[in-house]
RNA sequence: GCGAAAGUGGCGGAAUUGGUAGACGCGCUGGAUUUAGGAUCCAGUGGGGCAACCCGUGGGGGUUCGAGUCCCCCCUUUCGCACCA
């Protein structure tokens, strides 16, 4: 080997070796029973137009590492499609007069492009895109399987609808405080809209067991919040006209406190109770809540409002007679919409009885103290203690009274234990055309009729009219809607309502195991050898909306008996966000945007990765630094100038102690890179690898160039180097002289022995404080290391005379003179 | 208000999980080479001090021979939830 001469050319290399990898199919992905399997998975992509750096922030370190297990043995697959129904494509539809189809698909070819210039390890032939026909046939056949199965339903109710976008949205996708609507932001508010629902909460206890899988615990914390469990009870009053009228609580053990009932505008009682003295008052009231968005409803610090029904209930434990309300304050969409209040103990019902003057009662006191008159609180008395004031279960000390007062309402018959959820079930129309249609059919004389298989899928109508009227396209097209009655020889109509987009990427993970498939929705085969997904890696924002849809599916159809296991991601890892150069979200209007095509055009795709892998903790994300970019790119270009041909000007051959030290530096390095690839903390693999580049460039110089070390060491880092620049590798690996892909080798096992100091700085302190570094064989007794730090000069200067009280020995590392 | 995570040089970040704080890279400062550099190479770079040394991981306590790392209190930032009965 000679040094070399030419100067690091990404393009050509490149392009070169994206074209091998692609004639050798190299990353196709089979079923191959001798070896373990390894099934890599990143977020799907929703098209569009263009590629952007946090596409590759989320897929290269994760492609660098399935390459990485690739090399370590494991059978990897590793598919990419496209989430491709969805609103971007209608709204650029409306602009440019052109169908969401074209525009989608256009997208699509141009993000093709740009993912293989990634020079990912994807197999192409597992692409799957979720608004194909073939694809969405079998979305609408797991619908039906949904339906069949009992956990699908429709329902009037009131539901949050987009005014932008003019379509409902599932409760998951109004974000914030205010209510936003995810896509556009604007606030959403209620429409009441007969619409279909998945029963999540069916699941909600099982969504909660989080011991199956190892996913990250700040993911697990969204997921249980949003789920929402409480436990407490649901107890049954009895209004004046008999009618049961029943409250979720979570301190049943306060019954006894409870002075007054408060229900939600939208609660069915509501014009029953109303007497004729309130109904002014009452219709008025209601009239205003309905008005009034969420955000002004749900605002905590808001003054409660309200109303007298004038109608009364008893309460079961004592028979009191106790007035009825109507407070915004109250939630039909939570518990029974109904709550049982008890001022004395809960802030609202406090600031709500003193608002309308409604009295208060202690029911609960700390043991041994005598509570408060109720004329003196000037807040909730929130304490613990036993129940007192409570009939038979006074004295119930506080750790027995959920448990008492359960049992005690449960043996009257007028209530049982019960566990409420904040999740709610996800509502799935949307009133927009780019969508998967739903595949019912309304008959006048069956009713609702779910399409049988083999009339699937019902596909999209071409010729439409697609700007939003907040009605969905496909009901105001003139003939689509129409259809013959599956079960009876009645004309039809078809629902013209799509699913939520969520709908087609809570599968797409089952698709991509065998995308031609038309016998199901995939091939058994395909299911039982990959699944379920081994390393899933995306960003946290899904944490309750695909992540809960997807797991809520996966048990769903496993119910139904088409597929198996409990969770079908394994391993979950999020990355964080590449903000701009400002510190702010990029985004077209501040400006602040990075386009990887320019970064490759510029430094080439191996430097873009490797800069993406290094720059940042990848779980942690930052903002982009321009300058940064180019420090790897030197690396690359010292890399490619250094092997293997070495340096200039070099003796003809090294000393034994600098080859010693290169094998160990090699050794060392390969050690830390396995570690941080299992880890995923990409960045430090690219550090290791820049940190022994530098230890060969001395080596190089010091005239390792020619020694068998130095083959091993360039042999070593060129595999090294193949999951980050996988390019690159490959270039420098056959000019090493060898004949296969770098990317079909093993990954090199480390050397212990070579790797192993044979020398260490055993650092000595006094008193905590390091005073002298001194250079001792490895394996110095304990005896001996004592015996050095004592002999130092450093120590006995820093011990001033006195004799040391204990001596702490470290074997290898450290002496600590405590004097 | 509740919950979670994070605070380390001018910047991004290392620290084998209780044992040399600041690896690696950016930036910066000198120098070499060059007609030129946003090129390349060499040296330096936490703060203070001529030095011996002293100080230093958001702040304050504590445990320990020894703390960026463990415990308690506080502050700041980010994210999530928020009248959930």
């Amino acid at each position: 080997m000679t040094k070399r001469d030419g100067e690091y050319a990404p393009a050509a290399i490149e392009s070169k070796w994206q074209e091998r990898w692609n004639e050798a199919d190299l990353f196709r992905a089979e079923i191959d029973h001798d070896k373990p399997k390894h099934y890599a998975l990143t977020m799907l992509p929703y098209p569009s137009g263009d590629l952007h750096i946090g596409h590759w922030y989320a897929m290269v370190p994760p492609d660098a590492r399935a390459r990485w297990m690739s090399m370590r043995g494991y059978n990897v697959m590793y598919p990419m499609g496209f989430d491709s129904f969805g609103l971007p494509a209608e709204n650029a539809a409306i602009k440019n007069n052109t169908h969401p189809g074209k525009w989608t698909y256009a997208n699509i070819e141009r993000m093709r492009g740009q993912l293989r210039s990634m020079g990912n390890m994807f197999d192409w032939k597992r692409e799957a895109v979720s608004s194909d026909p073939e694809y969405y046939r079998w979305t609408q056949w797991l619908f039906l399987k949904l339906v069949e199965n009992d956990l699908a339903y429709r329902k009037r109710a009131p539901v949050d609808f987009c005014p932008k976008c003019n379509t409902t949205l599932a409760r998951e996708q109004c974000i914030g405080d205010d209510r936003l609507c995810e896509r556009c932001s604007t606030p959403v508010v209620k429409r009441d809209l007969t619409q279909w629902f998945f029963k999540t909460t069916h699941y909600a206890d099982e969504l909660l067991d989080f011991g199956k899988f190892d996913w990250p615990q700040r993911v697990l914390t969204l997921q249980d919040h949003w789920i929402g469990r409480s436990k407490g009870a649901e107890v049954t009053f009895t209004t004046e006209a008999g009618d049961d009228l029943t409250v979720f609580t979570t301190r049943p053990d306060t019954l006894w406190g409870a002075t007054f009932m408060v229900i939600a505008p939208e609660h069915p009682l509501v014009e029953k109770l109303t007497s004729d003295e309130q109904r002014d008052a009452v219709e008025a009231y209601v009239a205003e809540a309905t008005r009034a968005t969420d955000i002004q409803r749900e605002a905590a610090d808001r003054e409660k409002t309200g109303v007298f029904t004038g109608g009364h209930a008893i309460n079961p434990v004592n028979g009191e007679k106790i007035p009825i309300w109507i407070a915004d304050y109250v939630l039909m969409t939570y518990g029974t919409g109904a709550i049982m209040a008890v001022p004395a103990h809960d802030t609202r019902d406090f600031e709500f009885a003193r608002k309308f003057d409604i009295p208060i009662r202690i029911v609960i006191a700390p043991e041994g103290e005598e509570p408060p008159a109720v004329e003196d609180l000037t807040e909730a008395y929130v304490v613990k203690g036993p129940m007192v004031d409570s009939g038979e279960l006074t004295g119930t000390p506080a750790d027995q009274a959920l448990p008492k007062a359960i049992a005690y309402i449960e043996e009257k018959g007028s209530g049982k234990g019960a566990i409420s959820y904040r999740l709610r079930d996800w509502l799935i129309s949307r009133q927009r055309y780019w969508g998967c249609p739903i595949p019912i059919v309304y008959c006048d004389s069956c009713g609702i009729v779910p399409v049988p298989e083999d009339q699937l899928p019902i596909t999209l109508p071409d010729d439409i009219e697609w700007k939003p009227t907040g009605e969905s396209p496909l009901k105001l097209h003139e003939t689509w809607k129409k259809t013959d009655c599956p079960t009876c020889p009645m004309e039809a109509e078809r629902e013209t309502d799509t699913m939520d987009t969520f709908m087609c990427s809570s599968w797409y993970h089952l698709r991509y195991l065998s995308p031609e498939h038309d016998q199901g929705p995939f091939d058994q085969e395909e299911y039982d050898y990959w699944m379920p997904v081994d390393s899933y890696t995306g960003g946290i924002e899904h944490a309750t909306m695909h992540l809960i849809y997807t797991r809520f599916f996966h048990k769903a159809l496993r119910d139904a008996g088409v597929v198996k296991g409990d969770e079908p991601m394994s391993q979950l890892r999020n990355q964080g966000m590449i903000l701009g150069e400002d510190s702010e979200k990029m985004s077209k209007s501040q400006g602040n945007v990075i386009a990887p095509d320019d970064l490759v055009q510029r430094y080439g795709s191996d430097t873009v990765r490797s800069f993406l892998m290094f720059f940042a903790r990848w779980d942690m994300g930052a903002p982009w630094n321009s300058k940064g970019i180019d420090g790897t790119a030197r690396w690359l270009k010292r890399v490619y100038s250094l092997i293997p041909g070495g340096v200039d000007d070099a003796p003809e051959q090294a000393d034994a102690a600098v080859l010693r030290q290169l094998r160990r530096k090699t050794h060392q390095a390969l050690q830390r890179v396995t570690r941080n690839f299992e880890q995923y903390q990409f960045n430090t693999v690219v550090s290791s690898l820049m940190e022994l580049l530098n230890h060969m460039t001395d080596a190089a110089r010091a005239g390792a160039v020619g020694s068998s070390e130095w083959d091993e060491s360039c042999r070593l880092y060129v595999l090294m180097l193949a999951p980050v620049a996988p390019h690159l590798a490959d270039e420098l690996w056959h000019e090493m002289g060898n004949e296969d892909f770098v990317h079909r080798q093993s990954w090199p096992e480390v050397d212990a022995e070579a790797a192993a100091e044979d020398e260490v700085t055993l650092v000595v302190q006094v008193n905590g404080k390091v005073r002298d570094k001194i250079q001792v064989p490895a394996d110095v007794t304990k005896e001996k290391a004592e015996e050095l730090a004592l002999a130092s000069d450093a120590v006995k200067k820093h011990l001033d005379g006195r004799d040391p009280r204990k001596v702490i020995v470290v074997p290898g590392k450290l002496v600590n003179v405590v004097g």
